[in-house]
DNA sequence: TGCTAAATCTCGAAC
DNA sequence: GTTCGAGGTTTAGCA
């Protein structure tokens, strides 16, 4: 793995390996003590101090203190830099187009430079997974609807899945179609093919549900005209009954033993 | 310096050798692969990949991918923290009390390590915050308007708070509202809630005042129909107001020494 | 502790 | 591009 690694260099052997890892598109971390400044949709400056300073490999530009949770200056990804050397200090600037904005660095002591490629190509699952909301739908029901009952679920229907069959305290047939993020009109053709494939086989009426944290703009008028109902739930209310259904289990067991 | 740097370590060392800088309140920097978890507020999950981990000298952890301005896990400062090792891999473990939650991560690999005590005690200064703006108002109020003189501000009026009060040339209450941005609708629609609550208690006409580097398209029709004053001001202009208020301000503090 | 409003908010989706 | 809405938003200032 190519990986460079310099303690305490010298300004112009920085400032070398900074413009060769940038072109390599490497990940950069810089240590040392510097002044930063920031112009663009506001000014603000930072007198000397010690710092980290990172260049992420979409060019990203992070300058972070010791302490705190957010970094003090930054550029988002996608930047102009310019490295350069001037009376024997490490100069970095950032530079964005749109909007115009330019931060500042100058190191006048170098403490450790880090530079290296990282793969990272992983998917980042945020919140409750479709399939939790639908663990969370199947543990308690009653955050769909009180009094409903859930017979089946991920059922082949020919379309797909069925996420949850269900039926309600009148005894009709009720199809949830779960979404994790804002609905869109696909999701509501989903369920109206899922009603019209199993109504067939079914002699009575079917209630389709659209299950989601939202519905997206201008989907209103086609869940009345589909005869789709909605119900709002949110990725996060599952995870909290997932967690509370868990410790439920946990203590049920530790009384069994 | 006191200065750890690890190149590749084995995962003992490495835990021996962060336990060690966390008790020093050191800055902690780890590199290489691993999975993330997550659980509090929300929960996520990030499979094997390869991050920056890091963290502050006030505990703050900060996990960042190879791209993207934001980390994609952290934990703000002052979590405790628990390292070891398992299964040849490192575990460091962030747990934060209020509200409860919990970062696990576990590196199966490890690229580097560095830690080391920063100093960094300067201020940052952010210009022109609307916080700014009206400290300038406050300091020059004819940058308003000729002849106002500020009575009070932060002022509680039910709805909210009132940036500015004040009195112009002819004596009647002024009331301003500052945006640092362009002003939309609601900042009209505060100013008028404002104007309301205020002339219940008050027997005299109100000047409603909007001070905004400009307004938002199609908003000028709605300033005639709610009878709402509107001044030009900018918040660079007001950040070199400050400044010169500052040195003035200097300026008299050596003359009395 | 809880709320309110601002942020160089960022980030993504829709238009 | 711009706008709109959400975020584990964070952060600061107060009741």
């Amino acid at each position: 793995m190519t990986f460079d690694l310099l303690e305490a260099p010298q300004p112009e052997l920085a400032a070398k390996t900074i413009q060769s890892a940038l072109q390599q598109e490497k990940f950069i971390i810089v240590v040392g003590r510097c002044t930063v400044r920031y112009k663009g949709r506001a000014t603000s400056s930072l007198d000397t101090g010690e710092r980290l300073l990172a260049i992420k490999q979409d060019r990203a530009l992070l300058i972070h203190r010791p302490y705190g949770y957010q970094p003090v200056n930054w550029q988002p990804p996608g930047c102009r830099f310019e490295i350069s050397t001037d009376n024997d200090e490490l100069r970095i600037r950032a530079i964005r187009r749109s909007p115009p904005e330019t931060i500042s660095v100058s190191f006048d002591q170098l403490k450790l430079i880090a530079a290296m490629a990282l793969k990272d190509l992983a998917e980042f699952f945020l919140d409750a997974s479709e399939e939790d909301m639908q663990r969370a739908i199947i543990a308690r029901p009653e955050i769909v609807e009180r009094g409903l009952r859930v017979i089946e679920y991920e059922k082949r229907v020919e379309p797909g899945f069925v996420d949850v069959y269900g039926i309600d305290q009148d005894g009709r047939l009720v199809i949830i179609e779960i979404k994790r993020k804002a609905a869109g009109r696909e999701a509501i053709f989903q369920l109206a093919k899922y009603v019209k494939a199993t109504s067939e086989g079914v002699g009575r009426s079917i209630r389709p549900i659209l299950v989601a944290p939202s519905i997206a703009k201008g989907i209103q008028r086609l869940l009345q005209t589909m005869r789709v109902e909605f119900r709002k739930l949110d990725p996060k209310q599952c995870a909290k009954i997932l967690a509370e259904v868990d410790k439920g289990e946990e203590e049920r067991l530790s009384r069994w033993i």
